[in-house]
DNA sequence: ACCTGAACACCGTTCAAGT
DNA sequence: ACCTGAACACCGTTCAAGT
């Protein structure tokens, strides 16, 4: 046992990985600092030097939540060969693989973006979505997107996904459902974005 | 003041009445039963004999949420003429309205559906969402919308909307966007699907 | 039947004090 | 620099007791 002076610099990270699983397992409802501390090993005001309060704990969580979304989706399109609408599914197969492994998280990790403190946090999603605006560029020169920003093209593919994805945790869908659902989503999107060409041209 | 014998009968609504405000003006994480049970002028016990526990609050509050959402679509649809697309449009406006204006009711009201005690919940849910299933199969019958199960069929239609809300409540989109989002979705939508009736005959 | 008041175990937050 | 221990106000839940 290597208990004496086991926290050298690793609370904080000991204290964010600890809370990631708490929220997994139970929610976030169900993470209380004091419980985390005494996992860990410290007394229940350490945490104060790293996590002021509460809502700093659950804004690096959201902001951890960030970086593992974003290196996810990027690992999809890389491991999905050069073709878009196959990127484009292993990429939203990926991000429903998040929300529902991590579904509590995702809420906190959207519901801490509209929060003043957001700074460091909005940063973070933006560097995770990059690699999905990125996609959408791929499709509108392979011309199975509508021409325009891809942030506002993408928008309502994007919201497609997410809202799959709430299904499943709402458990309105099953998960096994998922396996026809999505491709058929995507499919449907794609043959709308096609018929919007072919009218405007 | 009638403070004498307040209580004969309404302090359960009261008590809905009181925690649907706060729920709405300051999230779930804020609403504490105690502070309930002072706002409605009882003691901190009283709440008990209508809900047992914080769940059974959250659990009534959900499915008072269900009626109303239901109902608050079915006046949508009312409302909107004869038409698939214009009803369509109406229903698909009037949850977002909800959605947005209650965001935190209704991850309540779809986390409740997930959970053991939820019996009278997804009956509710179900009665809610009865309106939506009818709608669809208008569509289908004016041919707007692929044949077949329309719970199956509307699935991605619903997934598309409620990810809308969910963007606008997790400020990805702007609220004043909703005005172009929402119908030029719906009509992307309507697209993917005239293709494939096309492609069926 | 419905509500009260005291009690218990827990929590977040603060702060003086230790090393 | 990092952590501890005591303290404070609050919470959910329980239960004997009141009317």
């Amino acid at each position: 046992m290597v208990q004496r002076r086991y926290h050298h610099g690793n609370l904080r990270a000991a204290l964010l990985d600890q809370a990631q699983r708490t929220v997994r397992e139970r929610g976030v409802a169900e993470l209380s600092l004091r419980e985390l501390a005494r996992e860990v090993g410290v007394s229940h005001a350490a945490p104060r030097r790293h996590f002021p309060d509460r809502q700093a704990l659950l804004d690096a969580l959201a902001e951890a939540g960030f970086e593992r979304l974003g290196t996810e989706l990027r690992a999809a399109v890389a491991s999905a060969g050069e073709g878009f609408e196959a990127r484009l599914q292993a990429t939203a197969a990926a991000y429903i693989r998040f929300a529902i492994g991590d579904a509590e998280l995702l809420e906190l990790m959207f519901a801490g973006k509209h929060r003043e403190s957001a700074g460091t946090l909005v940063e973070a999603a933006d560097r995770a979505f990059t690699v999905l605006f990125e996609l959408i560029a791929q499709g509108q020169a392979e011309g199975a997107l509508e021409p325009g920003d891809p942030e506002r093209v993408g928008l309502v593919l994007f919201a497609t996904v997410k809202g799959i994805a709430a299904l499943v945790t709402g458990s309105m869908v099953a998960a096994d459902q998922l396996d026809w659902l999505v491709p058929d989503a995507i499919a449907h999107f794609l043959r709308g974005s096609r018929m919007a060409a072919v009218q405007q041209n």
